[in-house]
DNA sequence: AAATTTTCCAACCGCTGTCTT
DNA sequence: CAAGACAGCGGTTGGAAAATT
């Protein structure tokens, strides 16, 4: 049984079309609009299957299809999703209004896969070649692995003439993004990480002081959510660059900041503070130190606090915005690599009774779940329309 | 200038998924 | 439920154009 082939009929012409056979084919579907491709070719006089029609209109006579041109955003739009989709043409094709798929396809396999060749970036993974070790465990960007697309770095880190990319530098801001959205995503998750990140902010702030406010001009990424007040590029920082420079440098191994808690002066002991006098990191109950820090932030911010919708986006949207530049980006990616279970995101069939270390923290199943559903779900939101919720993305 | 090689891309091929009958 | 119809997708190919020898 199972299907007859589509175009089976002997006599039928293939190969280039003609603009006589466009024409025809123009105007039958002008006349009789999209559809029944089986009998469309008798209908409208041409000798051609119905195949060879459809895809005929879809990839060129269609109207508002673009062609050719791509500009150096397209060039970084398509990096960055190809990064993150793979090899899934259509789902890319349908973040680039009016391109087609096959053309996607055929520009990347033409152009973009050797300039990023030639300047030894892996069209993969976008990691330089040869820079990490181990690098036979890294995905192969296909439909069960791809890393979440939560993060685009195009108008605050791209130079005004030369996409991103050409940059002389050797690191990718994509990666990085990815990277940073990934951790972002199982971060915010982790609720116990607030109190701690606050802390550190305002370890930090102690000892180098508030700064002077002035807006960080560069490497200005900034993660947000579509929802808040921070859609688009209007988002800056405002901390003393230095400051974050140190505290991003503390967190080469996340949550190591653990550490930074023993070292707190003693009116932040409170904030982490459990019952038994200790360090509870996984009942956070504390919001005031939080509070305060992200007050002495506002001081220094030209982004109301109201732009953002919880406490840890704050954070983590400052925290971001420094760390997109640092080499220790790809550290943490290592580290990343190399822990146990779910948490690295590469397969829902990992998910196992196993329990993680990260640093001080276990993590149980139930964490992981907490941990992983954003990476899923940003995943499926690149798939599909974008939704006005939750997805991080560095405008 | 001619021959050869390389590049590019339109079109094809084969497969899967969904809807209809 | 089975099978047909066809839309959609990703991989591959063939030939024209461009580049190189």
């Amino acid at each position: 049984m199972g299907r007859t082939p589509f175009c089976t009929a002997e006599g039928l012409k293939k190969g280039p079309w003609t603009a006589e056979e466009d024409q025809k084919l123009i105007a039958y579907i002008q006349k009789h609009g999209e559809g029944g491709w089986r009998s469309l070719p008798e209908k409208a006089g041409l000798q051609r299957c119905g195949k060879s029609c459809r895809l005929r209109w879809a990839n060129y006579l269609r109207p508002g299809i673009k062609r050719g041109d791509f500009t150096s955003e397209d060039d970084q739009t398509i990096i960055e999703l190809h990064a993150a989709l793979g090899n899934r043409w259509a789902a890319i094709a349908r973040h680039l209004p009016k391109r087609t798929d096959n053309e996607i396809k055929n520009y990347w396999n033409a152009h973009l896969k050797k300039r990023l060749a030639t300047m030894s970036i892996d069209p993969v993974t976008q990691k330089p070649v040869g820079t990490t070790p181990g690098s036979s465990s890294r995905n192969s960007s296909t439909m069960g692995n791809a890393e979440p697309p939560m993060v685009h770095t195009e108008s605050a880190t791209k130079q005004e003439s030369e996409p991103t990319l050409q940059q002389p530098t050797s690191r990718s801001t994509s990666a990085s993004a990815l990277l940073l959205n990934k951790l972002a995503s199982r971060v915010t998750t982790l609720q116990c990480v607030d109190p701690l990140r606050a802390c550190q902010i305002m370890q930090s702030m102690s000892s180098k002081g508030t700064g002077d406010g002035g807006a960080t001009a560069n490497n200005e990424s900034a993660i947000c959510r579509p929802t808040s007040n921070c859609q688009g590029n209007n988002i800056s920082t405002a901390l003393d660059t230095s400051a974050w420079l140190d505290i991003a440098e503390t967190l080469t191994t996340p949550l190591n900041c653990l550490d930074l808690l023993e070292t707190l002066p003693p009116e932040l002991a409170e904030c982490n503070a459990s019952d038994d006098g200790g360090v509870s990191v996984d009942n956070y109950r504390i919001e005031d130190p939080v509070s305060d820090a992200l007050s002495i932030l506002d001081k220094n911010a030209s982004a109301p606090a109201s732009s953002f919708s919880s406490t840890s986006d704050r954070v983590l949207n400052n925290m971001a915005s420094k760390l997109a530049s640092l080499p220790c980006v790809d550290e943490i990616h290592d580290w990343q690599h190399n822990l146990p279970g779910p948490i690295q995101g590469d397969s829902d069939t990992t998910t196992t009774g196993d329990v993680a270390i990260l640093d001080d923290i276990s993590i149980d199943d139930t964490t992981y779940d907490m941990v992983g559903s954003p990476i899923f779900y940003n995943l499926n939101y690149l798939e599909n329309e974008p939704e006005p919720s939750d997805p991080f993305y560095i405008p």
